[in-house]
DNA sequence: ATATTACCCACAGATCTAGTAGGTAAGTAG
DNA sequence: CTACTTACCTACTAGATCTGTGGGTAATAT
């Protein structure tokens, strides 16, 4: 599994926010309450998105939080990114991984570098504006 | 991770026998030995090889296991899904996964769906014997 | 002052990963 | 027939990760 529920959530959560447009503040509860996420679990969530910069929140009555870009400036790779840490798809390429000694390690390499720069690629050319479009979910196959 | 130790571990011993070429038995401990890994641990690991027609296994003196097909016979899908279960990356897409009820899901799912046939496609392309070449090291990239 | 909201820290059950332990069955050599 | 070699089988386990939960604190609005 490359993609974990919070990653998913994560994603979910900000198709919501989209879809709404408008600048108001919207509550982490409402958000829960909508998607049907726990909304402790989601708490974790939205504070690394805010964090990141990726939303903007504040506090008290009538805050929440919103986006702070347009959709189509948010690359699903970015999202993921962040929420799930890294996208690799074998422990060979990731981040802080030490250079594998065996050569039949090294003789697959190739292969997983390909790999992982081909869901790369695939992640960073969809945005969320792009996940809002029917046409996401007519053509995308074939 | 999509690909874990297990499915490494699987095509780094296929590519092992692939290199040796030759029609004799190698025993598991041998090849255990010769790639540091664990031998019980490959133990598990050529059983599933071995029931699912693989490779060959005979026993006692002089047994052990070998292909029983030309590496250009197995694609890297075919290995890594039987080791792995599955090759998702993420659970809606897998097989006993019950349909998403949510609406936001799915405006995910077609997104999933073609990453899912990407990564298929991608391993379902290469075959053991691709790995042995010296090309897949140098011109993989770009 | 009070209510509302985001934010922070620690824990916990379930599942998965990577491996271990110890025995049984099948085939070969003497 | 016996001993040896090999595959095969069942069960267990430490550690990590995933998906949360619980109980607070800080910031903002009325």
């Amino acid at each position: 599994m490359i993609v974990s529920t919070k990653g998913r959530y994560a994603l979910r959560v900000m198709v919501s926010f989209a879809q709404r447009g408008g600048d108001e503040y919207i509550p982490l509860k409402e958000i829960a309450e909508a998607e049907e996420i726990s909304q402790k679990y989601l708490e974790t969530i939205m504070t690394t998105l805010s964090k990141a910069g990726f939303v903007d929140a504040v506090h008290g009555k009538g805050g929440g939080y919103r986006l702070n870009r347009k959709p189509e400036e948010y690359t699903i790779g970015s999202i993921l990114k962040l929420t799930e840490g890294s996208l690799a798809a074998v422990s060979c390429t990731s981040q802080g991984a030490a250079a594998c000694s065996r050569t039949e390690c090294c003789q697959a390499k190739p292969m997983w570098d390909r790999l992982d720069k081909m869901i790369n690629d695939f992640f960073e050319e969809i945005t969320l504006a792009d996940l809002l479009k029917d046409g996401n979910k007519k053509d995308a196959l074939d």
